[in-house]
RNA sequence: GGGCGAGUAGCUCAGUUGGUUAGAGCGCCACGUUUACACCGUGGAUGUCGGGGGUUCGAGUCCCUCCUCGCCCACCA
């Protein structure tokens, strides 16, 4: 025993051992899930991370959940198969590969090339994708790695070329010109959810247009207001409502309905609203009549500066009720004037260049930044007398998300995929059940956002992407363009279904090639028409991705057998980004659903309570957790913390790197390069050092205290192992009958088998933080603190040794299946060593022979041993052992010292405490003098009351007989409160005559168990202060 | 403006269909090295369950309302 105790040391070597499990198990293959008609599939897609860096704890929550719905799968018997992969991430990688080359050889992309850049980006890309697949690796997950999948590779590309192709012979995939949020450092156009909002301080610009040519009686100039007095130059309008006065009755209206139904508290604010808004009919109703009745004559204005004329237009954008009433229109910049554009039939004038430049449209100023030409602009125009007023305002400026650079709002041609039938489609799969989202209140946003069926635009002007297999040609003229398609459709390629082309109104074809490489690319340059230089939104080929990693368009085995995927495991924030399309990709490609069902888990927050990112600072790395804590500490930490309702809220420190001291990071901290330790006051890095004097101090790893619990209950596991196994010398197993086994091993075999059902039923449910308290709870309290307990005397009972070391073996086993899908690498290193000391762990019948644990068997709830009565029972002996120890400690008896106790109870409990005696002694070192009705009291008692039974200890000499008078007059206080409550309420007529009979019955019982215990308390008081006189 | 979620011990969170004296981990206090484990053991202290109102014999739990925080969507001349 002690050469094993030796042997095995008493801390979980997780550095070395981990990392050759995981070599092992792959080597062994036991990630590999073939197609296999006798096992039912189960099969999860990772969401695949973007190669832009390394993984965050976010991802490692979200990984660690897949791999415990995989490995419990597996267990189970189910083929499990986890598919990996990254993601290109367009913008995002391109973004960050740009960046660099900027920062480290101020180069713009456009001094590399298309070619070179690309070449740049996978080089970057071979980079992260390695280091985020060794994180996955260090944190256990189980994927299938034979089948590892990137959205840019071939089999990706095929699935994407073949996707549009199909969509664009649909007449789902169209161009046209869209206003676009265009992000002018990355000179692409980024989409809405692309995008951020930033208040910044800002000016709003009252300007006045002259009128040309007024008729008598009306105004010689407009003034209309604007927060960016630049975009004037490209003004085609000024409108004004065309009735404003039926405008401002609406207004009114519905501000008398607001104010009628408002609670007396809103009513000032509505009520100036209406003082306002009488106000303005005096002084800008008739001004605004006026240019109604002038817009509809077609008055126009002179655009000052540009000198260009413009029309005064009438249209319903513009409300009375705000500014001057007349609002500028500036088409090829605004959303909202491109819609009056429409209406109005008036010129679009884009006078940006992709870099965010003026272009030629804007006159003088040309060449001139955004930010140059308001400058500019306003100064003239104050010269000229055109500002009316300027005022301060804040203004919530649009940024790219990307570039971190302000939005201009930008007319280009843009690719869309038409949404309506394919938004519908996924909208019924959610709704008729085919698809489950749970929890299920996130189905909302869901179908809310598929239900606004807005057309999705999915080109980038970038270029690491999808190119889109697109070739046009400009005819010029519409009977040349007829000419051509008529060309087109004799084609034999044509017929072969390899190309399919549309008509853009009046004279430009578009056509589509099939199969990329096919020579029908070369016939379509060859005669005149051009690429396509865009490529596809990232999103496109990731929406693809439950069947494109399955082989799609090839109709492999593996997709008929593994698709639809099981579980979809993921964050709420891509819900419709990214859940939304696969659903609609996968109706439309695959004609299935591509996954059962959507589990969305929680956010991980800092200890602010904000999301973890990069760019603030307050990331994680998951493997700066790893090293100080282990693999399976991280997972066990993360699935403890992920609640159902809660997002996971993770204060997290820095740790100094010299003396290891833990540093709280903090919003001043988490963004310096360097920070002095406050305990050694030595600096040391973070992850934002960049010159190489911050980067000569060591880094401080960023961890939390949060994974404290779960490093400790790794402990705690392998220590109960430990002592399993050093307890299991000369173990020879034999058929144990459970009926005929003693108390201790029946209830810890009841709890055991309870355990195990809940367990299963948690994961089942995605209850994760619940199976891990489950089986937390299990091991700790309940095996450790008093099976193992239990074990111990028995033990050294020759008689009982062989029982309990088969008991124990067998316990311990069940449990770390239990336990493999949370923590596998302690587990599997516990399992390995169990498997040389007790080759047998089953109770009976025959044992299984399976070479590693996580392809075990997932235990069964045994509900034959599921017994609530011994577990009541033995809540009876826990209740004893309790107030034996309660009194021990308020005495401050110390442990080696033994004492003597009765316990007056009736013979039920007297014959069921009987036989643990023994445990008594070992575990609270309490001799039992008497049980039942008939001993002798000793002279100076201390006694407890518990679940109607009294524990009497003779104190004898140990007494503090002070401290035990306090103790009891203050539970004698309790107690009398506690008695006349129930009293009052048992008293109560309505209570006694309404409330269901059990549960006043329930009442009286305490009652009675209440005045029984104050009875011995009072009776315990009087000999004590007796003895103190 | 619309929607969703949260507010329970110093901190981070559980709390099942309303039902005895509201729980856990960490932290704190006291005692302790009893041959698995000090990443441990035993015991203890700590709560107007965000505020107010209502339903009910009974509310942390249900309803209304207010406050605070977070997230999503829409809009913002």
């Amino acid at each position: 025993m002690s050469d094993l105790a030796e042997l095995i040391p008493n801390r979980f070597d997780y550095q070395t051992v981990c990392t050759e499990l995981y070599a092992a198990w792959e080597a062994d293959g036991c990630f590999r899930a073939e197609v296999n008609p006798h096992r039912k599939p189960f099969t999860i897609v990772i969401p695949p991370p973007n190669v832009t860096g390394a993984l965050h704890l976010g991802h490692a929550l979200n990984n660690t959940l897949q791999d415990i719905q995989i490995r419990w799968h597996r267990m189970r018997g189910f083929e499990a198969l986890w598919m990996p992969g990254t993601d290109h991430a367009g913008i995002a990688t391109q973004a960050v590969v740009e960046r660099r080359l900027k920062e480290l050889e101020n180069k713009t992309r456009h001094d590399l090339g298309r070619e070179k850049l690309v070449e740049r980006i996978w080089q970057w890309k071979n980079e992260s994708e390695i280091r985020i697949l060794n994180q996955l690796r260090s944190m256990g997950c189980s994927c299938d790695w034979s089948r590892t999948r990137f959205t840019l590779d071939d089999i990706c590309a095929k699935a994407v070329r073949t996707t549009f192709f199909d969509l664009f012979g649909k007449g789902l995939i169209f161009r046209g010109k869209r206003l676009v949020n265009w992000d002018t450092f990355l000179q692409t156009a980024v989409s809405d959810d692309e995008v951020f909002h930033e208040v910044v301080k800002g000016h709003f610009w009252h300007l006045k247009y002259p009128v040309i040519d007024p008729a008598v009686g009306e105004p010689t100039h407009v003034t209309i207001a604007t927060t960016r007095p630049e975009t004037m130059l490209g003004d085609t309008a000024v409108a004004v409502h065309p009735d404003p006065a039926a405008a401002l009755d609406a207004v009114e209206k519905s501000l008398r309905i607001k104010l009628a139904a408002a609670p007396a508290k809103e009513r000032p604010p509505l009520e100036q609203q209406l003082d306002e808004l009488s106000a303005r009919r005096e002084t800008h109703l008739p001004l605004l009549k006026t240019l109604a009745a002038m817009a509809k004559r077609g008055a126009r204005l002179r655009l000052p500066l540009l000198e260009r004329e413009i029309r005064l237009v009438a249209d319903v954008w513009a409300k009375p009720e705000m500014g001057s009433g007349c609002v500028k229109i500036t088409p090829a910049h605004d959303p909202n004037d491109y819609e009056v554009a429409l209406r109005c039939d008036l010129p679009m004038i884009n006078i940006l260049n992709v870099d965010g430049t003026l272009n030629t449209e804007a006159g003088k100023y040309q060449g001139l930044t955004v930010r140059k030409a308001r400058q500019q602009i306003v100064e003239e125009l104050e010269a000229l007398g055109l500002v009316a007023e300027i005022e301060d305002r804040d203004i919530d400026l649009a940024h790219s998300d990307r570039s971190k650079t302000p939005i201009e709002p930008y007319l280009a041609d843009q690719w869309f995929v038409k949404m309506d039938q394919l938004a519908q489609a996924a909208m019924n799969a959610v709704t008729d059940g085919r698809v489950k989202i749970i929890p299920e209140r996130y189905a909302k946003g869901y179908l809310d956002w598929l239900g606004e069926k807005r057309d999705w635009p999915v080109g980038r002007q970038l270029w690491w992407g999808h190119q889109i297999p697109i070739w046009t040609r400009d005819c010029v003229e519409e009977a040349a363009a007829k000419a051509e398609l008529a060309r087109l459709s004799q084609l034999p390629d044509c017929s072969a279904g390899q190309i399919q082309f549309t008509l853009e109104a009046p004279a430009v074809i578009h056509v589509s090639v099939r199969d990329e490489g096919h020579p029908a690319e070369k016939m379509l340059e060859s005669s005149g028409y051009v690429r396509q230089a865009d490529v596809l939104d990232t999103w496109f080929s990731s929406a693809l991705w439950p069947h494109s990693t399955l082989g799609w368009p090839n109709q492999t085995p593996e997709l008929e057998y593994f698709y639809p995927t099981s579980s979809l495991i993921t964050s709420r924030d891509i819900i419709t980004l990214w859940v939304a399309r696969m659903v609609l990709m996968g109706l439309n490609n695959v004609g299935e659903v591509p996954f059962k069902e959507v589990f969305i888990h929680p956010k991980i927050l800092d200890g602010y309570g904000e999301t973890m990112s990069k760019s603030k600072g307050n990331g994680v790395d998951p493997i700066d957790v790893i090293d100080k804590f282990g693999p399976d500490a991280l997972r066990f930490g993360l699935c403890w913390l992920a609640t159902d309702t809660q997002d996971v809220r993770m204060p997290v420190q820095f740790e100094c790197p010299h003396c290891e001291a833990a540093v709280n990071q903090t919003k001043q901290n988490r963004e310096q390069p360097t920070i002095e330790c406050p305990s050694c006051n030595k600096l040391f890095s973070t992850q934002w050092a960049k010159s190489v004097e911050e980067k000569s101090y060591p880094k401080a790893p960023v961890t939390s205290e949060r994974f404290d619990v779960a490093r400790n209950f790794c402990n705690k596991l392998w220590n109960a192992a430990r002592f399993v196994m050093i307890n299991l010398e000369g173990f020879q197993p034999m058929q144990l009958d459970v009926l005929s086994l003693p108390l201790e091993d029946r209830w810890i075999l009841s709890r055991l088998s309870t355990t195990t059902r809940l367990v299963s039923e948690a994961i089942g449910g995605y209850h994760f933080s619940e199976a891990a308290r489950l089986a937390y709870d299990f091991a700790w309290d309940e095996f450790c603190s008093y099976y193992v307990e239990m074990a111990k005397p028995r033990l050294q009972d020759p008689k009982l040794k062989a029982a309990t070391q088969q008991v124990l073996a067998h316990t311990l086993d069940q449990l770390l299946r239990i336990l493999q899908p949370m923590i596998p690498f302690i587990t599997e290193a516990i399992w390995q060593q169990l498997a040389r000391f007790g080759k047998v762990r089953t109770l009976c019948g025959t044992p299984e022979q399976q070479k590693w644990l996580m392809k075990a068997s997932w235990p069964t709830a045994n509900t034959d041993h599921q017994d609530t009565q011994i577990e009541q029972q033995f809540s009876r002996f826990v209740a004893v052992l309790g107030a034996l120890r309660e009194i021990r400690s308020r005495q401050n008896l110390a442990p080696k010292e033994e004492v003597t106790f009765t316990v007056a109870c009736d013979d039920a409990t007297k014959s069921l405490l009987e036989p643990m005696e023994p445990f008594f002694k070992a575990l609270a070192r309490a001799n039992c003098l008497g049980l039942g009705s008939n001993f002798a009291i000793p002279d100076m008692p201390a006694q407890l009351v518990v679940d109607g039974m009294e524990v009497t200890l003779d104190l004898g000499k140990f007494i503090d007989v002070e401290a035990e008078i306090e103790r009891n007059e203050k539970l004698e206080q309790s107690l009398t409160k506690q008695i006349t409550g129930k009293q009052a309420k048992l008293t109560n007529e309505s209570f006694v005559s309404r409330a269901p009979a059990e549960v006043v019955e329930k009442e009286r019982e305490s009652l009675v168990a209440l005045q029984q215990q104050l009875e011995s308390v009072t009776t315990a008081l009087t000999k004590l202060r007796r003895k103190n006189q």
